[in-house]
DNA sequence: AACCTATTACGAACATTGTCGTAATTATAC
DNA sequence: GTATAATTACGACAATGTTCGTAATAGGTT
């Protein structure tokens, strides 16, 4: 059970899958592309190791080309690599590393907003009525 | 002005020298391998290398061994990590980030209350005085 | 000085990552 | 069914990261 830590470029890709699921390599590279000089082989190879890895799966799409998606969550890579960068840059602190989150600047209003809402939520546990 | 970003092993000893400044080969070999199994020299090595790297600095320690310290704060390196995992994998939503973070439980009552108190000091902008 | 030990220096092996070029294959259009 | 275009497969290369083994050196002991 060794925990997925995909490189940088596996997470480009990954981060194109999570937002339009089943696609060609075409589509994601032309995505990847937009953004960078890089080589269709390239993201082709990068997609075709991320199989083999079992960080995507893919089917035929029509036709000859393949399509693929990725084989974990958002969420699951998401904890998989916060819970990295608690443990090896914030000592397992949350809120060492939430206060660095806030103190950042960089957070809007809105940001802030929807962040003491939640906590008000959590403020509730007191309440006998565990399942 | 290249982002530093130290490796996994460079972490686990920046870490290491954060907490106990400055230190000598072996005791930051010490604590490495208390935790995992790896030999002297592999540790030695690493740290050889981060100081061609700029990543520590080094000086004569009693006797013939050198003594080393981070060449970084802790913030800084954390600024350049946490940005990284902001951006890459949290779409840049620091809101996305902190729910994460303070959804995953594992966060203690001590913990939400500063997370809260910072809030609170936050909650003040509104005041007309700024610099 | 001669020896033993702690420490550092050097060099090498191996894995992973990022990047392509070229070849093979499969569709599509004559 | 043959040429053309799209797509995939394969293999290679350089750069970086991780790990050691072995050699050199400096300190302390007798």
């Amino acid at each position: 059970m060794t925990a997925i830590k995909p490189s940088e470029a596996e997470l480009e890709i990954l981060q194109i899958l999570w937002e339009h699921q089943p696609c060609s390599v075409k589509h994601v590279h032309e995505q990847i592309s937009s953004q960078r000089q890089v080589g269709y082989t390239t993201t082709l190879k990068q997609m075709q190791r991320m199989l083999e890895k079992g960080l995507v799966m893919r089917s035929e799409g029509q036709g000859k080309s393949h399509v693929y998606k990725a084989a974990n969550s958002a969420e699951s890579i998401r904890g998989t690599l916060f819970d990295g960068l608690l443990s090896r840059v914030f000592g397992n602190s949350v809120s060492d590393l939430v206060l660095h989150a806030l103190g950042s600047e960089k957070t809007s209003d809105e940001e802030l907003e929807k962040i003491r809402e939640f906590l008000g939520k959590l403020e509730q546990p007191p309440s006998p009525n565990q399942k």
